[in-house]
DNA sequence: CAATATTTGCAACCGACTTGCAAATAATGC
DNA sequence: GCATTATTTGCAAGTCGGTTGCAAATATTG
């Protein structure tokens, strides 16, 4: 399916940028910032547009957003299996402290926790910090 | 061991701002953020002076920051055992998605993950998301 | 109590995030 | 293809957390 119809199917309209944004977010071995995307964007759009542009995607399932270890939100597309109801995301992020990069890992089998009373569990990841290759 | 002796054996003058945060830290369930903590102090002090103590507390290993699911850092006392070193932090966290409060959970064993090469692991916990009680 | 090193408060700045609103544009039906 | 309608975009502007430089206040040491 190409991303025209990956975005129909989500319930977006298809634009110029949604399509750009998309295919880096596919082609990234990372998860991305919204200034690493309005960076290495082959257009130029608005921040504002840029912002939104993710927050749809992940509204729709289409991306997930993780925080790095700075507090930046990234965003990285979701395996097909994800959907507006449930995101299917239980991997492992690798952190590097210092540039912030996120990496998604091999899946690893997560052991369960309990949670207080009245708590509702939805996801959960491990988060691995450390450094990157380059920063080492 | 009372909290002068804490501050002092870890390097820190001893100053009311400090005392306070720091008791306030160990009396506290969840994870603060700075905003928390100024609005928490039974005294009132800089905001630039908190966001120095919190960042000495850290550095001297008798907090370790966390960042909630919003991207704001949040503190929490340490275990006896942390040092500027070295800090111990394998345990997991519950994130609430909607008021953001984080909460420290029972110890689990997490399970090892493979990083690619040149990669350097230091620490890594699990985060489990969700709604707190009240939020849910 | 004096000398010194640290800590505090203030002003000010940065970057990420967010909203309201009007103009531009994609989808829909004819 | 064209008009209508609902969405999306860009801009202005504001919020908030995080951060630094510097001078005044304060803790420690002898």
């Amino acid at each position: 399916m190409d991303n025209k119809a990956l975005l129909h199917k989500h319930g977006l309209r298809i634009t110029d940028t949604r399509l750009a944004v998309l295919s880096l977010l596919q082609n990234s071995s990372k998860a991305l910032s919204q200034s690493d995307v309005e960076r290495s964007l082959p257009q130029q759009a608005d921040r504002v547009t840029l912002f939104r542009v993710l927050q749809a995607f992940e509204d729709a399932g289409l991306a997930h957003k993780v925080m790095d270890a700075h507090g930046v939100a990234r965003y990285a597309s979701c395996a097909p299996t994800c959907s507006t109801e449930q995101h299917q995301d239980s991997h492992a992020h690798f952190h590097c402290t210092q540039c912030g990069d996120v990496y998604c890992l091999e899946d690893v089998e997560l052991p369960k926790v309990k949670v207080p009373k009245g708590f509702k569990q939805q996801e959960s990841h491990l988060e691995v910090e450390g450094r990157c290759a380059a920063c080492a």
